[in-house]
Formats: C-alpha cells, structure tokens, sequence
DNA sequence: CTGTTAGCGCATTCAT
DNA sequence: ATGAATGCGCTAACAG
C-alpha cells in the first residue's frame, strides 16, 4: 500500500507537496502538482481515511438512527439520506435500534469515540436527559422524531396538523365514532398525531374514547389484530384512523377477510403514502409526509453544524403534510387530493 | 476529549499500561487495572477510533452494496447483515449504488482507502474484472448476486431451482402459455431463475416464447405496465412468473381494475414472500428467500476473511429457496405451502 | 508485571 | 513556491 512517502520520494518533492496537491492548496507550481498527479496515478496511491481522519478530527461519515429498517417509512429516509450524505462526501452509518434504549445509548458511544462526526436521530428511544452529554462529542440533529427539552436542530413535520386533517375528513364523511389507532407510547410523533385527531373531534363537539384507542399498532399483524378488537366492541367504529398506511392494510385485509365493505362498513385512513395504498383493493386514504425534503434539511444542517461547532440551540424546521384521498373513504364515488 | 495520556497521568501509569487494560491483556495487576479503569471513569475516557485506525489497520466497519434500499427485498437484507455485523462488533456503511457502475466503482474506493475492512456485494454492476483489483485492499464477499469469473466467497440462494418450482406449480396446474416476467438483463439472480424457468417448460415439453418474456420489471409500475403489454398479445398468457412481490402486486392490482380474475383469467407467482403477499386480495403464491442465513453467512465469512487476510478464493455457499403457495396461482381452492 | 521508544499516514506550522 | 519538523492518539516491540 503506497503512502505520500512513497509518492515523495518517487517525485522527488517533499510529503508537503503531496500533501498540498492532495488538498488543492494553491501555492504549487503548476509543473509539479502534474509530476505528483502521475505518480500518484502511477503508484495507484489514494490518502489513507484513518490517517486523515486523525489528523483531521473528522472522519465524513454520519450515524443515521433508526427503530428498523423494514420499516417502508423508514427505507425511504435511509435512502434519501443517503443520498443527500453523498453529495456532501459523507458516509452514513446505520444504527437500528430496535426500539430498545440500551441500543440507542450504545450506538451513541460511535459520537464520542469520533467514529462518526455527527448523529441524525430519526426516533428516540432515551430521555434527552440521556443523551443531551454526548453533544460535547459532536452535533446531533432530530429528523422525523422531536423532543421538546431538546436543544439541538430538529427537522420535523406538522405531525398534529396531519392528524388534523386525517380526522376531520372523516368527519366530513359524516363518521362520528372514529377509532384511533397508533405506534408507540413514547414517540413524540404519535402524541402529536393524536392531539390533531383530538382537535378534529372538538370542532365537531365530539369527545375522544379510549375504548377506541389502541396505541400499540406498528406493523401489518398489529392491523390485523387491532380490526377484530374494534369488531369486539359493543359499540363497533365506522372509521378508523391509524399511523401508518402498513397498520391501515392490515386492518383492511382482514375486514374484507370477514366480510366486511371498505369503506361502507369501515372507512380507513393511513399515514405515510406508501407504495402499498395503491395496491390495495380498496386503495387507501392516507397522508403524504416530504421524506426527502426532511432529509435533505437533516443532512444540510448536521453538516453546517459539523463545520461551525456549533451543536446546541433549538432551531425547528417543519414541512407540511398532505392528505391524499383515495378509495378505503370514500367507496366509488370521485375522489381527490386535498390540501 | 480525554486521551490515553490523560489517563495515563492522572493514575501515574505508563500509556502502555492504560492500553492494556483497554485492550484486556493479560499481565496487568489487578490492583492497576481498578485504578486505570476509575479513572477512565472520571475522565469519561473514550479510545479514539481514527487512532485506532490507523494503529491497528482496521476499522470495523463494513459496506454493503444494494441497488436501492427501498427495495424491500434489500431492506431486509440490510437490516439482517447490520444485526449480524453488529454482532462482531462491526458497523454497516450503507452504499446504494442505484443500478450505477460508476456508482459502484466509486463506492469500492472505501476499501482502498481503507475506510471499511471489507465489502458485501449484494448487487453488481460492473464485470469482475473492474472489481477485481480492489481485492488486493481487502475482502470481497458475493451475497445473494454473483458472477462465475469471481474468485471469492459467494452466498447465494438456488434461483435456477427457484425458478424451475414457482414454474413448475404453474405447469402442474395445467397453465401452458406461461409469461415471464423479471427485473435486470445483468444479473445472474435473474438469469438462474430464467434457465429453472426453462427447465420447468422443458419438462412439459413446452419452448420458451420470447414475446411473452418481460426483462425490465422492478417496480409496482412496471407490473402494471406489463399487464397491459400481455394483454394486448394475440395470445394472452393465462399465468405469469414474476421475479418480485412487487411486480406480481402491481400485475394483480391492475388487472383486477381492468376486471380480470386472479387466479381464473391469469395466475401469478411473485418472488421474495414479502409482507405484501398477504395484503393483497387474492394473497400472493411467491417463493420464499431465507435473507436472515443468507446475511448471517456473509457476514461470518467477511470477517474470517479479514482475519485470516486471504482474501481470494472461491467458495459457493448455497441457501435452499421455498415455494409458498397462496391464492394467486390456486383460487379458493385448499392450498398448502410445498417444499 | 510495567515502562520506553518508535511509528501507523497525514496535514500543518514555521521556516526559507 | 517548497521543505523540515512536529504531533494527531494509539499499540507493539523490546527492555527490564
């Protein structure tokens, strides 16, 4: 493996030259930066990343967390931070952390070890409290996920305005007993989600109903098993609100599955717009969350901080949501996207 | 930051003696060891990794190459070779390659940088002989694609028996004008499933027929676009293999709009057993790929690899695939899963 | 069992 | 415009 030693001592120069063509400094003749580029070329010489990275207090790769990947939500941030990490010259990282806190705090050691120069939070799984200490090691920034005690960069969408809207569409359909459906206790995502569905219901002088409530759905199965709870009920829902469009195919297939019309018997919304909603029988009514946008801010931001050392203080960015009206609301009848 | 040499000093020791306890060697008093590690403590003493990099000449960390994450089939296969890495105490770098050679040849230079200690491959899109050279910098393992001309580990699963089982169940139910439908004219994944495909028609006394081959699907669109180019054949097939969920999803969906049934107007048979073959209506008969083994092998072996540094040498490691039947091949007929 | 010394490969003063 | 010297933080001979 050839070093900048080697490709001194080949031109001739010293390993300050090589150094200085290597990192496009000016100040080398125009002459010899050529004689360098063809050694270099010529003794397939390429910097060492360790040593630069030690040198240089920087290593250009980033920590993406993540509950788990098969998540489609979270497939589609993880490509498009990816990509957005590239074009700045980053690596990314990738830390699952599978719900668990212990996981989370471990992962974080990558910060204060310099393994990574910074850490993108897509959830959260700690108090802040927790792990507010490792932003001495470097900057972290929220994406997705969102914590009001922390003081750092959060990149986020108007979570309760897509609850909002979600809900109140049902409403406008004239559905009065509308079940809420959700993954995770702690996300701050949800909360928000349910305060919007909270709101629609107010406006139209309703009061939420915990036998309605079922905050431990996550993924097709989850669905599934939530739809014959609701059917258990003395009182069953006639529309069902859930927190992502997985949860809403669930429900949907095994509704169908026992007889049921979607949406005559049962009208559903979804959350995220994934690819399933249009293959579904009926398509299904959901809300549009930018990923890429959100992503490409979480990137931008991390790397500013990462230049500026500057990694505490609360800056909030939000984008808007869209509700996408399909067929699991509102049957055969013309439909389309709102605002 | 804490270094070594604040330890060092705050506990009146030598670096080396700190480095050893780090490092769990053996000849370390156990009285000192209690001292360095409370005083690491106090410190909040880290090792830095760069450091360690460059000493040790390793980073542990892996790369794994994919088309695009959003592929559920990769999404899975990332999420199982980022558990196993984690295992061995290695992180994943994510690199998407975006059906890209150029993509890819770039992404290889982590290992002549020496910024990973290896490299998964997971999808190629460059000859070997362009891949080759970057053997001399590390370990290169095949998984789930491969290449005959590469002279390293391959993981991979049966597609020629994966091909021939989803084909013959087709046959066996009497379907003659078969369609085959698959994504990538490079990939010898797709390839082996066309010769098991083959096979199976062979058997039947059947030849393949090059207008009802479709080489270009990945995608639910592109299901979609393919119904409608079989349909407007002459002879419209009455089943079709597919070489992903997806596309066999975006087949079904479309067809069912267009007021075919499935199975009785055209049966089908996906690929991977995602989670969408139960959503769908009819369920989805595909062919299961056991990703977790697949994952987990790869990984062991690009860490032996690391370890032992031989880095060249062929070695096939195969995974046996399972045909899963549903109701998109046998109506409502009883169906059972077959080896 | 412990310390001294050297060096991994690179970029950056500070000279000239 | 170029080079010599220094050190990023760590581990591994080699002594003792």
């Amino acid at each position: 493996m050839a070093t900048i030693e080697d490709v001194a001592k080949l031109t001739g120069l010293s390993r300050t030259t090589i150094s200085r063509v290597i990192n496009d400094h000016p100040y080398v003749s125009e002459e010899k930066r050529k004689l360098v580029l063809e050694a270099m070329e010529k003794l397939g010489y390429v910097p060492n990343s360790s040593a630069r990275s030690l040198r240089n207090q920087k290593t250009s790769i980033l920590a993406l967390f993540i509950p788990r990947i098969t998540n489609p939500f979270f497939s589609e941030l993880v490509e498009a931070t990816e990509i957005a990490a590239g074009e700045h010259g980053y690596q990314l990282i990738i830390c699952q952390t599978r719900y668990s806190p212990e996981k989370e705090l471990n992962y974080m050691n990558l910060l204060k070890t310099k393994q990574v120069d910074g850490v993108i939070l897509a959830s959260i799984q700690n108090e802040w409290k927790k792990l507010k200490p490792f932003l001495q090691y470097g900057p972290i920034v929220l994406c997705n996920e969102f914590d009001d005690c922390a003081n750092v960069p959060t990149v986020r969408l108007d979570q309760v305005y897509g609850g909002y809207i979600a809900t109140k569409h049902l409403l406008e359909r004239g559905h009065t007993k509308i079940a809420y459906c959700s993954g995770g206790y702690r996300s701050n995502v949800a909360k928000s989600r349910e305060i919007g569905f909270r709101k629609a219901l107010a406006e139209y002088k309703l009061t939420f109903d915990e036998r309605y409530a079922f905050r431990d759905a996550f993924h097709i199965a989850d669905g599934k098993r939530v739809f014959h709870q609701m059917m258990a009920l003395s009182e069953q829902p006639t529309a069902v609100f859930t927190g992502s469009d997985e949860v809403a195919a669930g429900i949907i297939s095994e509704a169908l599955r026992s007889g049921y019309r979607i949406p005559e018997d049962l009208a559903v919304v979804g959350f995220d717009n994934q690819a399933i909603t249009e293959l579904t029988n009926p398509t299904i009514t959901t809300v549009h969350q930018p990923v890429k946008q959100m992503a490409q801010k979480a990137v931008d931001i991390i790397i500013e901080k990462i230049q500026t050392k500057k990694y505490e203080g609360k800056e909030i960015y939000e984008f808007p949501l869209q509700l996408i009206v399909r067929a699991s609301t509102v049957g055969s009848e013309l439909h389309e996207s709102e605002a």
